[in-house]
DNA sequence: TGTGGACCTTGACGCGCATCAACAACCCGG
DNA sequence: CCGGGTTGTTGATGCGCGTCAAGGTCCACA
């Protein structure tokens, strides 16, 4: 086991709430986030807030267990240990997301990290045993959500089976801006709270050549850097026509479902 | 658009169910090829049978409509066009899943395709609205199955992302082999329904790359192959071994869901 | 404001896989 | 049993990306 690079400092801190719920403020429904409130209404009635800090491990319970979290902020990854000492980086969660090892399979070194602060809740489902009316509306919200998790994971298989390197990272800045960022126009800017290694270890390619691709990226002038964590888009719209999948990441991840 | 060797012959046939569903036969409970019964119970009251023939595609219906469909026997491939001419193979369905356009990103040219002959039933889930109980199983039973959908699409990120092409050839056909084959001791017997290139559209290889690792592999005695669409197995603890995600796989194809 | 360590960039080089091309095996209907 | 189309196999070749190595840059903390 030899590694070049030292490997990320991540902490690996349990987070399991209890510690660190008493210092939370609670959030009525309307401060929350992302809109769709009724969900986020049920949590912040029956689950406990919790909080992480960046680099941070969740541990999520014993396994299999049935307890369920909803990001309230921030932006989580689900995170594994791949071949070797390689890690890598499955899926990206976003404010609104509702999450439980249910959803995973049984890799080694699986969990979810932080790499923003993060507000959270964690609940269990059994607690709304008592309120079927909530229970029925929690199951179907969940599915919706769930279904919207296993859209993007598709659409990130798609991505990383038929994208070149480049247009790969392209496409991942275009979402993560359009998640996470301010529009202006037709220009984009975001931080990028992902460092090169974990973006590559995302897009599944090497941190030399991912640096390689955003230098070539930034001399084509489809993006720009401010600072290193910090990223421009400057045309979606040109990002969009190049990188052929990008039409449906502009459906999943823009802004047509807030519905607010 | 120059294709060296013919496309497949992909018949496009739309299968929406009205028209194939009367030369079907309903399934009562007990004749499920899966086990679980409720999920399949429901879908025989309340769904429609369909069938479709191996290469043919099913319209499924239109776009975001609610209509969720149970695989009742037989393999099907969620398929969408990739860059260039290009076709991916982003999932494989087996008997028993669950599935519907919710789970999917709005891809160019995304469906799914019989890879067998495949027994279906159809339903929208607002035929439940007036048995509430049955609803609430529904919802229920609906969301486990669509999280091991998304387990099962992390793991295949996982295989794509952190192993070799070899790696991904052996664990692949180790899952199909659990899913659909014949265990004898060690050994497991199963068909291959897809063809080589639709292997490698599958494990984002190219088919000359996929037939060299075959080769390979037989070669070195992990797998055998009877005629072109049948494989053995030899060992399946040698190849778990070997191919570091097979745990998981196990875990997930294994034998230890059905619970009966 | 200086210093150490994490993070990023860039170059040289080799390997693995895609591509192209030709051929062999298989399958099906006649 | 034969012929054509489909599917699978194999070789030669080139390029993209991973790997290793050597700086350069940024940031936290004192």
């Amino acid at each position: 086991m030899k590694t070049q690079r030292a490997k990320p400092s991540e902490s690996a801190v349990a987070v399991t709430g209890t510690a660190t719920a008493s210092s939370m403020t609670s959030y009525g429904p309307t401060a929350l986030p992302v809109s769709g409130g009724v969900m986020e209404e049920i949590f912040a009635t029956h689950g406990v807030a919790m909080r992480a800090r960046r680099r941070q491990r969740l541990v999520m319970g014993a396994k299999r267990s049935d307890v369920i979290y909803l990001l309230k902020s921030g932006l989580l990854v689900l995170s594994a240990n791949g071949s070797g000492d390689r890690r890598q980086l499955l899926t990206i969660l976003y404010p609104g997301d509702v999450f439980s090892m249910a959803l995973v399979p049984p890799l080694d070194g699986i969990g979810l990290v932080a790499m923003t602060d993060c507000e959270l809740s964690r609940m269990r489902p059994s607690a709304l045993d008592d309120s079927p009316k909530e229970l029925r509306e929690f199951d179907a919200l969940l599915g919706e959500r769930t279904a919207e998790l296993h859209a993007r994971s598709i659409l990130h298989i798609a991505r990383l089976a038929s994208l070149s390197s480049e247009s790969r990272v392209a496409a991942f800045i275009l979402e993560l801006a359009l998640r996470t960022g301010q529009v202006v126009n037709d220009t984009v800017t975001c931080d990028l709270p992902l460092s090169r290694s974990d973006i590559a270890d995302y897009l599944s390619l090497n941190a030399d050549t991912l640096s390689r691709i955003m230098t070539r990226l930034k001399s084509r002038g489809a993006v720009a850097t401010v600072g290193r964590s910090r990223a421009i888009v400057k045309s979606v719209k040109r990002l969009s026509k190049e990188v052929p999948i990008c039409a449906a990441t502009l459906a999943l991840h823009g802004r047509a479902e807030g519905a607010g």
